[in-house]
This record gives structure tokens, C-alpha cells and sequence, in this order.
DNA sequence: TTTTTACCTTACAGATTTATAAAAAAAGGG
DNA sequence: CCCTTTTTTTATAAATCTGTAAGGTAAAAA
């Protein structure tokens, strides 16, 4: 599960190149052209990180920003912005809309790669420990690769793994199918959103063996969360 | 015998809020306020850690960790920073004088314990005699390169050896065929990574001889670990 | 009540991953 | 240089996982 990169950029020569590292570097990655489309593949395509340019057509790169940051849930999606000269600089960093840096152009691939992987580390160490995970009687280690209801080992597929690891990590929020598929699975997989039941299915049934209360909630034509459900 | 930790922090009310916690988690600790106390205290106090501010009067922050870090005795000692604004981050970072973690003000205090604690973890793991490594009935000593299972002693090639002095200096991690391929191999050998499946199958085979429990765990699309598998 | 929609459950075939054995290649020792 | 040990590759078997389809169930809408 490679992280997931959503390229803001319409210069096709730029985006090309983004894209050729963020591959050589193993991210996932999806190319938009203007801001709308950002602003609407957010929610499916579940980004870990956005690659923004601050000169793009309709929206501009900043009232993209803006919006992002408006969302709750993406409060602390990371954005790197890219900017065409250095006088723009002082005016995003003076706007302090939560970007957590940028870059000017031109740039080399390899800084723009290395300040993405720096800020993800970053912000992934400052979600807290990483390597346990703990929401009421669920437990996972991450560097172990186990996962626990109280004191039973859930034996789990790595798929049915992957899953709980996300709804752990996001208790109580809801993901679509769409969702679920997009962070589970690697990019441009086609699978049927009907097959996110049957892991749900798996993984309910290894959670709730010992008929335990089912921990994992359907909410109806929305999706599913991990949530013990008062 | 609890870890030792130095204080550096001027603010009275910080350092305070940082001992109670300190104090509440069995840590030994002495709190000084400038970093020419935080030098001269060092060889007396023989801290096990050290907490730094990096706005204090006097010696910077940084300096004192720069002065610390000269010192050969003291290559090691882990250093975590205090730091007051984001935009300091990307500085400390930079230097990359040796810094352990940092954490930014404010900070909870039970991050910066959980944080404490984890270094401590990691480094005091690292320090530890290499020479006998022990993990449950498994027994390794590096100078002699032997290797025992309780009393008997394993018969192992050079690869065998190293795979299972790896696995058991990480018990319980899982690392993919590509980690251990890339820890135990010399660099840049092409070797399919299907060899250590073939490694890991004779390691087993001389582990659990006699009808032995298993003591490596198969993770699917992960790896493998040196575990035992409760 | 009936209809519709969304979700659950199950079985299974095919795919993927790992285990094992055996042979070929390479490395080391005398 | 020959012999032994070790390493690597390769092939096949075994284990496990995966996605889909089909039928059942429950909830909402008509």
C-alpha cells in the first residue's frame, strides 16, 4: 500500500514529469488539470498527499487550497505547491492556509520528490505512534503484522488486515465502498464495489468469532466504519 | 533502575508540566534552565536522555545539542527537541546534527512521554550486548558464531547464520524478502528474491528438527519474522 | 402489502503466494 | 585440481487468498 499522490497540474509536459518520479519512487498518483476535478476526486480517490500548482486554469491553486483546508476531514491532508516565480513565494507563505511547503519552478524532480517523502514522514510521525493501534478491545501492530480482539489473534487475509488497519486508523468515520477500494487496493484495479462486502464479510466474521458485538457498522447506502456502536 | 532524563527548559511552567509527567512515569530526571547547566551537568548526571529546548537563554538550543554531540561519550544519547513554531521544523530537520525526535509547543504531554518512551526503546534495543542474543529457547553468540536452540546446537551455513542473527536482533518484526535480502546479501548481488524463501525453508529445517514449534512466521505478501506465534 | 433497493451470505473457480525438492552453479578447503 | 559444502535457480506441489455471481434477507419506498 504505496501512498497516494493527486497531481494538480495542467502544463502536460510538467505533470509528465511528476508523474515518470512519483512512479520510479513507487507512489500511486492521479493527475487532474484544474481545480475542480481536484476538488472532486478528493473524495474518491483519498489522496495521502497533493501536489498543487499554484497557476492552474478556473480555480486557482490557492482557492484550491482554501477548500481543502475548509473540509474537516482533510484538515491535515498534506500540499505541497508549486509556484511559477520567486515573488509568488512571499505571498503563500504569508497566507498561511496550512500548506506544508512548496517549491518553485523549474525544480528538480528529485528535490520535489525527496521534500514529498519528508513531509510525509513528518506527518505520519506526528499521527502519533504508528506502529500500535488500539480502539477499544481491537488492537493492531503494524511492524508485527498482528492484529488482536482483547486477547485473541484475529487471523486475518492481508486484504481483511489492510482494511481494519484503515478503519482502525479512521474510527467512527465512514468510508464508502469507493473509498475503501481506493485505499485498500492499488490504483486502477478494476474490482466490483461489491467485493468490499465480501471482505467486510471476512473481517466480520474473524472480529465477532465468539459472537462478540459486530464492531463494524453498515450505514446504509453511505458504507461502513469500525465503531462500537452505543 | 529507571532512565535518567535532563531537562533543558527555561520556562518554569513548561518544565514543570514536563516533570510531573516525568515523575509520574518512574523517570528519574533533573530539570536546568540554560544549556551551560545542561553541559556541565551532563557528565555528573549521566542522563539516559536528554530533553532540549531549542528557545533558551544563553546557548542556543541547537548549540548545546551541537556541544553534546562533539562529545564522543555522548555520540548516542538520544535528544529530543522542544520547538516552538512549525516553521522552526524544517531547520532542525535541515541540520541534521544527530537530533533524535522533536515535538512541537504545545504538545501534549503524554505524546511527549510516548515519544520518550519510544526512543528509549529504540536506542536501548541498539546498545545492547551483541554478542549473546537471546529470544526465548533461541541462543546466538556472534564471536563464536554459534547458534543454539535450547541446549542443541544449530548446525547452519553462513546465510542460515546471518538470516537468523538478523531475524532475532528484530524478533517479532516482519521484514519482506527485499529487506532481508538487502540486510544480508552484499550490496548489489542479483538474486532472485525467491532464494530466501529456499534460505528461510533451511533455517527451518535445522530450527525445528525434532518436531520443534515453528518459531518462524510465514505473513503473507509480507515476509517473514522470527516469532513465537501465540 | 408490494415493490424496490441495498446489503448479506455462500460457494467456487481462478489467481497468487509460499513450501519443497532437486539439480545446476559457485565457492572454499585441502 | 578435486572434493565438499554452500548457494542459487528452477520446477512443481500445496496452501491460501481473491473476485464474482447468484440467491437470500432486510430495510425503505411506493
Amino acid at each position: 500500500m504505496f501512498p497516494k499522490i493527486l497531481v494538480v497540474e495542467d502544463d502536460q509536459s510538467i505533470s509528465d514529469l511528476i508523474s515518470l518520479h512519483l512512479k520510479k519512487n513507487n507512489f500511486e498518483y492521479l493527475v487532474v488539470h484544474n481545480g475542480e476535478d481536484a476538488l472532486s476526486h478528493l473524495d474518491t480517490f483519498m489522496p495521502d498527499f497533493v501536489i498543487l500548482d499554484w497557476m492552474i486554469p478556473g480555480l486557482s491553486g490557492l482557492e484550491v487550497l482554501r477548500r481543502i483546508r475548509n473540509k474537516q476531514e482533510y484538515k491535515n491532508l498534506p500540499i505541497l505547491m508549486l509556484t511559477a516565480k520567486n515573488s509568488e513565494q512571499d505571498k503563500i507563505i504569508s497566507f498561511e492556509s496550512g500548506l506544508d511547503d512548496y517549491i518553485t519552478k523549474p525544480f528538480l524532480p528529485s528535490e520535489l520528490i525527496a521534500r514529498v517523502k519528508a513531509i510525509l514522514k513528518r506527518t505520519s510521525q506526528s499521527n502519533q505512534d504508528q506502529e500500535n493501534l488500539i480502539f477499544n478491545e481491537i488492537k493492531i501492530n503494524t511492524v508485527q503484522k498482528k492484529a488482536y480482539r482483547g486477547e485473541r489473534r484475529l487471523n486475518l487475509g492481508p486484504t481483511e488486515f489492510n482494511i481494519l488497519f484503515f478503519l482502525l486508523k479512521n474510527k467512527q468515520r465512514v468510508f464508502s465502498r469507493e473509498q475503501i477500494l481506493n485505499k485498500i487496493w492499488p490504483n486502477q484495479v478494476n474490482v466490483e464495489l461489491r467485493t468490499v462486502d465480501v471482505h467486510i464479510r471476512r473481517l466480520r466474521k474473524e472480529l465477532n468469532k465468539n459472537e462478540e458485538k459486530d464492531i463494524i457498522r453498515t450505514v446504509r447506502s453511505a458504507g461502513y466504519s469500525l465503531d462500537f456502536d452505543e
